[in-house]
RNA sequence: GGGAGAGUCGCAUAGUGGCAAUUGCAACAGACUGUAAAUCUGUCCUCUCAGGAGUUCGGUGGUUCGAGUCCACCCUCUCCCA
């Protein structure tokens, strides 16, 4: 895997880069549509490709591996192979479900037993077992086996989860280390920042994370919950602390505002269900700002779902059929309205690309945020 | 004409003496940040200084401390027999 940064501004960290995988390259900054289980839910892969214009995706090794099962993935040549994708992929390690799954899971040195959320089975992931599932599927990216810790987390629960998160990273490299790709192309593993929003713990940890010159390196443990401008806080100091040369994924984030504001900061890589989950319950982002669909105001609402939107959807579709699809129930709604905020998502970074490239990032960041943060 | 049954807050339902009244749908609004999410929460008779207050269960009377619930008559609808 190589990254190159090809642009940088004088006012901003923000960057313009190119990252190149065995299955194609990715531009930076860029916005990862999150396919839990190996579909972007309710988008089909051609919309996903043609109209999206999603350049990588996200799977989940949690879900993956309960569901359909290590073998089968195996069976059919990887996962950009059995989701017919083929195109590059980034693998979560389950850490995130160590934080969601709450009850259903203990933390031990030697890793997490856990239910599983699907038949109440029990199982055991180690740093080990995860690295060599990631293997297994197959992502181009595999993420480091972490706790994402709650908010609010007290100091000390923090320090401690720190600790366990990087000498679980210390065996996840060991293991990717002895091991090789089981298909015929590279995988690069991301380590991941933590220590919740204590500034001494995120300085240490981007200390530990940077010195392993991973291809790349992740700021988790962000948006579960603290005050936004905690966020940027934090986003920037590990910015400030990770190598440049290397992209910076900050997980899970966000709305388009943060996205944004995290692109000045100096990140380089997002995911986030936001654009997926919320545009199935009927929230689209849109160039004039948040829509709520469902809202009886647009009942009839004749004009676009998005007027300057880049999608096949946004011009043939007006608001007011949107709406009535969301009311009926009809399976459309959903695909329509993850398709639209996809699209805006993947135009939103697209745009910040540009602005970076012809140095005015800065000012349109500032027009740009006030048009999509009006609630419509 | 005779017999049987039914009328509850938009619709459908629960309710057999303490009830502003169950549940579902619909409606209206809100939430959602490395997806246990096509999910969840709230409002949903009227007014409200949000503590309450006022009117409710086809209609009119009655019994009772108290009636959606018991009684009488009336109205409407459904089914069966003519």
């Amino acid at each position: 895997m190589k990254f190159t940064v090809n642009t940088t501004l004088k006012d901003s960290n923000a960057r313009a880069g190119l990252l190149q995988t065995a299955h194609g390259d990715i531009e930076t900054p860029i916005f990862m549509p999150v396919g839990t289980v190996g579909s972007v839910k309710a988008v089909h892969q051609f919309e996903l490709k043609k109209d999206v214009k999603a350049q990588i995706i996200l799977g989940n090794t949690y879900h993956l591996y309960l569901r359909p099962g290590i073998n089968i993935i195996h069976e059919a040549g990887g996962i950009q192979k059995f989701n017919s994708w083929n195109k590059p992929m980034l693998t979560d390690s389950g850490g995130y479900q160590v934080y969601s799954l709450g009850e259903k899971r203990k933390i031990k040195e030697e890793g997490v037993t856990f239910h599983s959320h699907i038949d109440g089975s029990l199982h055991t992931f180690t740093p080990e077992s995860v690295m060599d599932i990631e293997r297994t599927i197959g992502a181009d990216i595999i993420m480091a086996f972490d706790e994402c810790t709650p908010y609010p987390c007290d100091y000390e629960y923090a320090k401690q989860s720190l600790g366990l998160t990087h000498r679980w990273l210390e065996r996840c490299y060991k293991r990717i280390n002895e091991t090789k790709p089981v298909y015929d192309y590279e995988q690069a593993l991301f380590p991941i920042v933590q220590g919740s929003v204590y500034a001494d713990l995120r300085k240490q940890s981007c200390e530990t994370i940077a010195s392993y010159n991973c291809d790349g390196n992740a700021i988790g443990g962000l948006s579960v919950g603290e005050p936004v401008e905690k966020m940027y806080e934090l986003t920037e100091l590990c910015c400030c602390l990770l190598p440049k040369d290397k992209p910076r994924y900050l997980m899970g984030v966000g709305t388009p505002a943060n996205i944004l504001e995290c692109i000045d900061l100096g990140i380089d890589m997002f995911d986030c269900v936001m654009p997926t989950r919320n545009g199935r319950n009927g929230m689209l982002f849109t160039s004039e700002g948040i829509i709520n669909i469902k809202n009886a105001k647009f009942a009839n609402d004749f004009s676009p779902i998005d007027i300057n939107g880049t999608s096949i959807v946004d011009v043939q579709y007006t608001k007011a059929y949107l709406r009535h699809l969301f009311n009926a129930h009809e399976i459309l709604a959903l695909q329509i309205a993850s398709i639209h905020n996809l699209c805006f998502y993947l135009w939103l970074v697209g745009e910040a690309r540009k602005h970076i490239i012809e140095k005015d990032f800065k000012s349109w960041k500032t027009d740009i945020i006030k048009k999509v943060t009006n609630r419509l």
